[in-house]
DNA sequence: CCGGTTCCAGTTTTACATCA
DNA sequence: TTGATGTAAAACTGGAACCG
């Protein structure tokens, strides 16, 4: 569990969170004379006589909940002082104040979480997308190679029936100084062939993965 | 070490909305 | 209208960390 965040906070809250809390208080004053607990039982009869509106009425009004809100904006976290001040402002257990920031920054974190996952999976898709259209272009790239060199063949062998010359050497000459780096650029050396013959299948998937989760 | 407090993650309970 | 179901929010539980 990370704890670091709060570490700065939990360093002061003991102090500014005495022993005799106004909760801490009710809760002795219900009977509960050891650890507090706060079990409730299976349907919220609304208190000890099971009964008055107020009580059974569990969800926060618009108006606390707006307030809470913009505390929340301010702050998220949630000093002794301010639960007290804010408990007595809204009519509340300063408990259910303190749960309601608690329950908000749940809220508040998932939402992030959520923000995060969205952005790393366009981020993804486009990826996606770029490697797709580099791999069709190494196709079409070794494809120009491919009739490239079937000219250069065509060009030399019908070279070998003219009468050589010097330039028609040192043409075959400087083909065969150009050809390593030319190679090379395309990454043939070292590369399997996967790299150019696998593509349309990684571009089908890439395409596939997108449509399935867009 | 202990008791008291906070936090968080995970769970349960409740209120409310929707739909057949 | 009503009961089943889903969902968001409120409340709870238990464990870890920290402090006096």
């Amino acid at each position: 569990m990370n704890h670091r965040p709060f570490q700065d906070n939990m360093m002061f809250i003991p102090q500014l969170y005495p022993a005799d809390a106004p909760y801490t208080q009710i809760i002795a004053q219900q009977g509960e004379s050891k650890k507090p607990k706060r079990r409730r039982s299976k349907k919220n009869k609304g208190g000890e006589n099971g009964a008055s509106e107020a009580n059974r009425k569990r969800k926060l009004s618009a108006e606390q909940v707006n307030l809470l809100e913009q505390n929340f904006g301010n702050e998220h976290k949630l000093e002794s002082e301010r639960k007290d001040r804010l408990a007595l402002e809204l009519g509340l257990d300063p408990r259910q104040v303190a749960v309601w920031f608690q329950n908000r920054r749940a809220r508040w974190k998932n939402k992030k979480l959520e923000e995060e996952y969205s952005n790393l999976k366009k981020s993804h898709e486009a990826n996606l997308l770029e490697k797709c259209r580099l791999e069709t272009e190494v196709l079409k790239l070794k494809d120009q190679l491919s009739e490239a060199e079937k000219e250069i063949q065509r060009l030399l062998e019908s070279g070998d029936r003219v009468p050589s010359n010097s330039s028609s050497s040192s043409q075959s000459q400087s083909m065969e100084a150009v050809d390593p780096p030319f190679f090379g650029v395309f990454g043939v050396d070292g590369y399997d062939d996967d790299v150019f013959y696998g593509p349309e299948t990684h571009c089908m998937n890439a395409l596939e993965w997108i449509n399935l989760y867009m």
